[in-house]
DNA sequence: AGTCAATTACTCGACTTCGAGTATTCGATG
DNA sequence: CATCGAATACTCGAAGTCGAGTAATTGACT
């Protein structure tokens, strides 16, 4: 009865730490936010918990003590069994080799933006733009100041891949816009035309029609189907 | 009491679907496919119909009608209030306009990544990178096809954002396992003796301490804390 | 000696996600 | 004309997510 694979990074994180020493909830999350791993691993405390729970029921850790001093809530210090190390390799090796299918929040975005209208989207997407380039900047910033102190890449790696990505979206955002305001983006004026014929009250079946009619030519697609 | 706001860009698909003219779920999920929109949002049937009671119970949407064929389950048929056609501008809005933070997988495995021998991280980046040329190569090819029918970039464009993430990616993972495997990444021998020295069968205080000793002119930061 | 912010440490429950399961109808094929 | 797979249309419950809330302790500063 399986059940359902463990999904949330933050149980494999916990594996990790508890691969060094034996720890309790509260200490791992504290080394997390130590080693700024909560910026790649979303951490809060109700995930926290019920991550361990879970590694707990499937065995691949188990309570090593529970202290309490005074009248404190009380800890329970965990420890890796020899069957989470092994997931924790497993899993791990997973996430380096095998590219995972993501849903970035812009990319649906951009799969809905035409639901805009072109000049709003423009203005849009220059807004971005304008955050990214700055973010950008901040990260390279911290980075570097990180290589100035002598901690070695190894430990900020991550953020070099999420500088990377980013400059790869400044990119894509700058040539996008680029074609958008020059009008050389194939599909823009059927784009505009139709939130013009939306906006005199159209239905959507007769804007539908007039665009065919207008667009028939240029656009076989609109044919099929 | 504001319900806590809906985050699923599923129920922003409901929304814009909505505008365009009425629908019952099932249709709705069908359009998404037949636009492709599932591979930039996330679609299952389970999140759809609890996404619309959830969009429902705020008012921006309503129930149109509620019609039964036969002895099929009944189809409820829902059209989009004025509040949600404000809602589904803010919302789209917001995603273009303002870079979100992700998670992505693979950031996750590279924070944890020192948690595995370098030879072992290598061959797993050599089986990423391996695929991801693949895969990129099968996206390319799509988007070409796409184009050679006609069909305007306007209703791809969140394709050419993947593929150039994926360069991105690809880039980055290559240029990587270049400094791993020539030595150049500085902290790769650091890493290296930690495992030799985990290996050997040293507590984890123990390995501490030699590495402290062995690398302490080289990384000062080893002094701190 | 008091107090106020920060830190330590976790709990709770409303809400969301997920996908397997159910049940009907349609269409093609032998 | 029987049947079998695909498409239609949704239900259900187990599990996971999230962050505000609680409550004690430490430390710094008046």
């Amino acid at each position: 009865m399986a059940a359902r694979r463990l999904n949330n990074p933050l149980a494999l994180a916990v594996l990790t730490l508890l691969v060094e020493r034996p720890m309790h909830p509260y200490e791992m999350s504290s080394t997390l936010k130590e080693r700024s791993k909560q910026e790649s691993i979303k951490l809060n405390y109700g995930s926290l918990y019920s991550v361990i729970e879970s590694l707990l029921k499937r065995g691949l850790i188990e309570v090593q003590q529970t202290t309490r001093e005074g009248k404190r809530p009380e800890r329970t210090v965990y420890a890796v069994t020899d069957e989470g190390r092994d997931v924790m390799v497993d899993w791990l090796s997973e996430l380096l080799s095998t590219p995972a299918k993501e849903f970035p929040q812009f990319e649906a975005g951009l799969s809905l933006m035409p639901a805009l209208g072109v000049d709003q989207a423009i203005a849009l997407l220059e807004r971005r733009l304008d955050q990214l380039r700055r973010q950008h900047e901040v990260g390279r910033r911290m980075l570097r100041q990180a290589s100035e102190l002598g901690l070695p890449r190894l430990f900020s790696i991550e953020h070099e891949y999420e500088l990377a990505l980013q400059t790869a979206e400044i990119e894509f955002v700058d040539e996008l816009l680029d074609e958008l305001k020059s009008g050389a983006f194939p599909g823009v004026q059927i784009w505009r035309r139709i939130h013009e014929l939306r906006s005199t009250g159209l239905s959507m079946d007769e804007v539908d029609a007039r665009i065919r009619d207008e667009f028939a030519e240029e656009y076989p697609w609109l044919d099929e189907q």
